[in-house]
DNA sequence: GCGGCGAGTTCCGCTGAGCGGAACGGCGTT
DNA sequence: AACGCCGTTCCGCTCAGCGGAACTCGCCGC
């Protein structure tokens, strides 16, 4: 982050930004113009300007009928075109899918930017009771196995940094205490991959390794995850599975080991 | 499209709107302050406050070395969230790639929003001489096979709307007239697929025919496309395996002939 | 049918948020 | 060293955008 002075930036444009976050947060497809103004603290009238202006350009719709708003094309053009600057999905994809396979649960592919990170694909078992994920979602890296395996490969500086600020609880079972993480975060390193059981999102379980390219950079998270209560049965079994398919993918990406 | 009094728009939220947009459009990843200054017509100063701003909310990052912007993850998280909606890319993609193997060529998948449709997947051969094409840029419906395979069925009314429309032209080839466009979109609809020759991109062929769902909507087209020289050989071979594929999409959809 | 309610939409007076021109600082080239 | 170009910052000026409130419409209960 820059150390500088902040630069001058403009309300309107923050404010719009915000509304285009929140539908990335809520969990409905659609939202009204009195939810989003509850939710922003800015009022009806600031909303409903702010969708009929980014709804001009694309990035909003509006279903006439229902008078609610939903994320326009422009939207997905703006994730595609990020997603064309790297390929970890694509490589990933029969990675993901022969893990689900062997696990007979959803295996996931996350990347990190910043300090949040976000699922960008998955492969669900065929079952009927299995755990499914929100693509696109930011998390806090401090919550979740695939969270907090990428947590553990940054720099120590990183951690210290990332450690400092404030820990948010996600749920009952989210470690908020920096002095705890470390120790898990060196559990972790050592082990290989990262655990959780309720941190992120109760109820489910999950374990994560990292995936490492031509310069050895942690550049995505493989995890595989299901329902806590078989979850804790299996993970002897799934860990060597999933090692072998973070190296698989790393090994594609130029990682030499 | 509404035929109501326009609502009142923010001219700043719709100037920011114009700016990520410009990222799909641009060709490299990354853009300058001065290149979307020139290519938007916008002072430098509002440029740089607007990108401060999406930078702000994590729609933009800044390169510090090079002092150059790129997208950021939360557009990403949008395009994501965007395509939570829909799961046609997932239900595709054997499709795709089996489609390309058979015809040795590139295999794509398109979607429509509006008077736009966009590459949402590709699977390129392994071949080194072959085509790609971007995802997430937005195309007009009257350029290239997969937009005319769109445009060939929509309703009479929306086709006669469109029509009324500017017709720009992409390249040498585009056809732009209306008369011309309607004959083509007969054609279309007789034969079952698109066919175009350097219409969007020079250079480039291509023939696409339509994915429909359980409601007989039109709610994707596949294409086989690669260069024009070899291409005009090829057609009559992949048009069956092409019509094949989208059929074994439009069943999986649940479409019911 | 009528009235109330809640949602989205529109209007308009007011003022400070945002604009643009220009200066600034840094870097690369000659 | 001078110059050009880029991104960044500053500041005077004014109108773009804000918020409160009225409006419209659809739904629901009586």
């Amino acid at each position: 982050m820059s150390t500088g002075p902040k630069p001058q930036t403009i309300g309107a444009v923050e404010r719009a930004a915000d509304v285009l976050n929140a539908f990335t947060e809520l969990d409905g497809a659609t939202a009204g113009v009195t939810e989003l103004s509850d939710r922003l603290g800015l009022s009806k009238a600031v909303v409903h300007r702010i969708l009929a202006s980014l709804r001009a350009r694309g990035f909003i719709d509006l279903d006439e009928q229902t008078r609610r708003y939903s994320l326009g094309p422009a939207s997905l053009a703006l994730g595609l075109t990020y997603l064309q600057q790297i390929d970890v999905r694509d490589a990933a994809r029969s990675v993901l899918r022969d893990l689900s396979e062997q696990t007979n649960e959803t295996a996931t592919l996350s990347i990190r930017r910043g300090d949040v990170r976000m699922y960008v694909d998955q492969v669900t078992p065929a079952r009927e009771v299995k755990m499914t994920v929100q693509l696109g979602h930011p998390y806090p890296l401090h919550a979740g196995a695939s969270s907090k395996a990428f947590l553990a490969h940054l720099s120590a500086a990183h951690v210290d940094e990332y450690l400092a600020g404030p820990l948010e609880a996600l749920g009952e079972n989210t470690i908020t205490d920096p002095v705890l993480l470390r120790l898990d975060l060196g559990e972790i390193r050592k082990r290989g991959y990262a655990a959780s059981f309720g941190e992120r999102q109760e109820g489910a379980a999950s374990i994560a390794a990292p995936v490492s390219d031509h310069e050895n950079d942690t550049v995505a998270v493989i995890s595989v995850c299901g329902p806590v209560e078989r979850f804790r049965d299996e993970v002897g079994a799934i860990a060597p599975v999933l090692l072998e398919a973070t190296r698989e993918l790393s090994r594609k990406l130029g990682w030499e080991g």
